[in-house]
DNA sequence: TTCATGGACTGATCGACATCAGCTTTGCTG
DNA sequence: CAGCAAAGCTGATGTCGATCAGTCCATGAA
């Protein structure tokens, strides 16, 4: 069975060595497997009693929207990621959850994540970890937000995609593909959809990085890295962090 | 002894009802306790082995810098919430923690905090709740950066303080003490702190709100609550939802 | 083939907010 | 109470990115 190959558990396998009680473990949590069409709502605010999920294959994105119009996506989540697990704490949902693409999921019954918590400590501490860096995930795009233009925001959200889909090996050194029209991106980055065609066209004549026909393609990775005031490290590690 | 009027307690309470057995099991959490000066930082990006506190009194802000100067303040912690719970799982501070008055907290020796999880699961479910509630309201304060305009992007932000100030009893319907100077609230709304300026004394114009001398007067809450689009549900209860 | 639709792309114009430079008030300390 | 620093406040000017108003190009349906 190919139970570490799953994106999950490739990478949790990144952040704390698993034994094979623990890729069981993983594995009995991916049971109950659906799937979405890309665009219809998978959960919107307000609704109450929502399952969470682990995304097998896809794009999902997490946006509020406000009542001038305007949307903000909060977070897109990728192959190994989780979803609505704070929905579930809260008992009713805060955001909506928008399939990008096509979309399969596993759902997971809550009493199941709790008791591979119960039995399998080490799983438990990463997919703790894995929590936190989802948080850290979005305080990055707050400052992002906040603090820098729109030629930096840009360049930086990129390369995290790149780092993110790395770890479940979607990505390589050159780049990746990815689903997301630039009306997305937009609502993501807090900027107009006009200005992200212009952005990405001046990082493609800076010789920076290429984002075309559903694929993003890293001309010079130090450039960036330079432009956007990456942190390679706060993403990606050489090995399990806990032996 | 006076266990339930700790902030924490209090706060927990609202969210869960909690059995004696559960709040001594707090108050055992408070035990070291430290005081710290305002300005001085509690803790700096990079920073490893990091201790988690529970903030007693005072106010704190978490932020980052920007290598060209910029900071964003990702968050004020006030009386009754955690501090660095997530640089403990990530063994490195990936923020700055600053007093912004002086603060008292107690330190939370780690292996406590999983002992009381493991033994009051009522108290672990009220954690937990709180810790989602903070990344909802980091949520939340991306989505006003991202998409909301200075002047309701500041008005939602004052309310949001007196729901959270409201729920440890430092606030009441018509305010509510707020230590912090206008430079602080541009660098956590993303603004320069001579925009905030103009924008609180148009808040003050429109007859809304009055931010003056530390303190936040609330002159019109339903005026305020239409224009910045704030959901009262989403902080405040009117009692514990877990009965 | 024609039409419709949605994404990518572009120029012109406008406005929200930043920046700069300076003044005033407050509160602290010698 | 004089002197100073820090915060509050304001006008003038500049700019980044929004908005408007399109064109061009794919794809898919009629």
């Amino acid at each position: 069975m190919m139970i570490e190959n799953s994106p999950l558990a490739r990478k949790l396998g990144t952040f704390v060595a698993l034994s094979d009680e623990d890729l069981s473990m993983l594995d009995r949590l991916h049971q109950r497997r659906r799937c979405f069409v890309a665009g219809v709502d998978l959960v919107h605010q307000g609704q109450t009693n929502q399952s969470a999920y682990i995304l097998a294959s896809g794009w999902v994105c997490s946006y509020k929207l406000l009542p001038n119009g305007a949307r903000q996506i909060v977070d897109f989540q990728i192959p190994g990621d989780f979803l609505g697990l704070r929905s579930v704490l809260f008992r009713t949902a805060d955001h909506n959850i928008e399939p990008v693409t096509q979309v399969e999921a596993s759902e997971v019954i809550i009493t199941d994540l709790l008791d591979a918590f119960a039995n399998t400590p080490r799983l438990a501490t990463a997919v703790l970890w894995a929590a936190s860096r989802d948080e850290a995930m979005v305080v990055e795009h707050l400052v992002g937000i906040g603090r820098r233009n729109a030629l930096e925001r840009t360049a930086h959200y990129l390369l995290e995609f790149g780092a993110r889909l790395k770890l479940v090996g979607l990505a390589t050194k050159t780049g990746y593909d990815c689903p997301l029209s630039q009306y997305m991106l937009a609502d993501a980055l807090g900027l107009s959809a006009v200005h992200v065609n212009r952005v990405l066209r001046q990082l493609r004549e800076m010789g920076l990085l290429t984002f075309q026909k559903g694929h993003v393609t890293i001309d010079d990775f130090d450039g960036l890295v330079a432009l956007a005031d990456f942190d390679k490290a706060y993403l990606d590690h050489d090995g399990p962090l806990l032996k």
